[in-house]
DNA sequence: TGTATTATCTTGTCTATACAACCAGGCGCG
DNA sequence: CGCGCCTGGTTGTATAGACAAGATAATACA
């Protein structure tokens, strides 16, 4: 069978480098998965076999798969064994910042304008929110961001009241909205959808652009706990704004 | 001071539930910081303090801040000592996935149209990639994706010879060239620009779409090693195609 | 034959111990 | 004063041993 000269090829993957021992174990493995010589869903050898195979102690070993595990490399069940995880298929991420974070990072001068502040009843079509029924009170806000005076950001929010029932009560020239909600309510999950629109009469006029300037918006809605805590339309002007991300494949 | 009833907090963080104790002491880590009993950049108790104060031995404390570590809430500096990291902030990520995989996870049919396939030469402006001076050769490729019939992607690619010198003999209705180059160059490293813009005449054309419509670009480029293989402009219509994205706060 | 039990193999966790690598501050010596 | 050495504290790694918990297959029993 093919397993003993895999072994044999795991053994001598190892090699006797100057590096620590659960590192190189986990080199060894990822070599034998790029290799193709353990292939996606198949069962690799157990614990106590690479212990025998390697020469190497129990909880090493059991570091090394239980990384790569984490890392995505591999699936344990526990009472069953180890197995390759199917392609990783590189997550390529893009992070969405804070504007006014992204802003002072870049070393330049953050401020916003704010245009609307005020309640509002979810009407289940553009004011609506999940688990806030239609007639219930929503709050919303508009707010521009500047970056050294120039619009780069029209951000519409709706929030639901239950969640951060002093919202509209909030100075949002010192804080942005994004900062005061994760103070009163932290985030648990969220979801994101990013898509190119063009911008209407209004935003045009806002951000300061012309009809013909295509925008790259950002939908974002944050949940805390089991609740909505708000929906957020963010709207970048596509000459002035651009999601960059960077991803590295890291052992 | 203070740390006296930190310590006494931690511990009582730690409860006596049924769960295992490395991770009853990340939580009760994770609690600290949150509460802001541990500031950011503050160092927090050593490993043989955290052995004498929760009554666990030091593999299991080292366990527990070892995964802290790697999931960014510490920082760990050996002969030093452990602080807190600043502040995590939630990385709001977006993934950009391989087409064909994607459209195939939907349950759609995806095929392709290959338009370009050629040698060029770089000319350090268009034509260009990290490490190619201008007069030397690229390959360049131009393919549009669809799904279910419908182009929902307009591929342009170049790729680095010296990384995959027989990048023009492959069949590309049965490959895709992202898997293609995954396999001869795996990717170590790389980058997303991804913005909206106008198509011009010949993407409305191929896309099928008019010359109103916004579209996304992005833009990737990828790393094998300290070579650039590949840069890819990925253009896809504003009404067919959305990224999505989504985060959540897992301890 | 069908069912319950047992044995065995697997991963998951915890401990005690040991040594290595690294850093900062103190000490002594020139 | 300045330099190097040493020492104690810290994290990093490795091991042997033990038991728990889950899954599966063999076995015994009705």
């Amino acid at each position: 069978m093919t397993s003993q000269s895999a072994v044999s090829q795991l053994a001598s993957a190892m090699g006797q480098q100057p590096a620590p021992i659960y590192l190189r174990v986990k080199q060894a493995i990822i070599t034998q998965i790029r290799a193709g010589h353990w292939q996606p869903h198949q069962r690799i050898p157990s614990e106590s076999e690479l212990v025998n195979e390697l020469g190497v102690s129990r909880m090493t070993i059991n570091r090394a798969l239980r990384e790569l595990t984490s890392e995505g490399y591999l699936v344990r069940m526990q009472g069953v064994g180890t197995f390759v995880a199917e392609s990783k298929g590189y997550t390529a991420m893009l992070e969405v910042h804070n504007i006014a974070e992204e802003i002072a990072l870049r070393g330049h001068e953050h401020t916003s304008r704010l245009l609307t502040l005020e309640e509002v009843q979810a009407d289940g079509e553009r004011l609506t929110m999940p688990g806030v029924a239609p007639g219930q009170p929503l709050f919303h806000s508009q707010i521009v961001h500047y970056e050294d005076g120039i619009p780069v950001q029209l951000e519409d929010r709706l929030v639901n009241p239950v969640m951060a029932p002093d919202y509209l009560k909030q100075d949002y020239q010192a804080i942005t909205p994004y900062t005061y909600l994760m103070q009163v309510a932290p985030l648990s999950a969220g979801e994101h959808v990013v898509e190119a629109v063009m911008p209407d009469a209004f935003q045009q006029k806002t951000l300061m652009i012309d009809a013909r300037e295509p925008c790259l918006l950002v939908r974002r809605q944050t949940w805390s706990g089991n609740h909505a805590v708000t929906g957020a339309r963010l709207l970048y002007p596509g000459t002035r704004y651009k999601l960059l991300g960077k991803f590295r494949d890291h052992n």
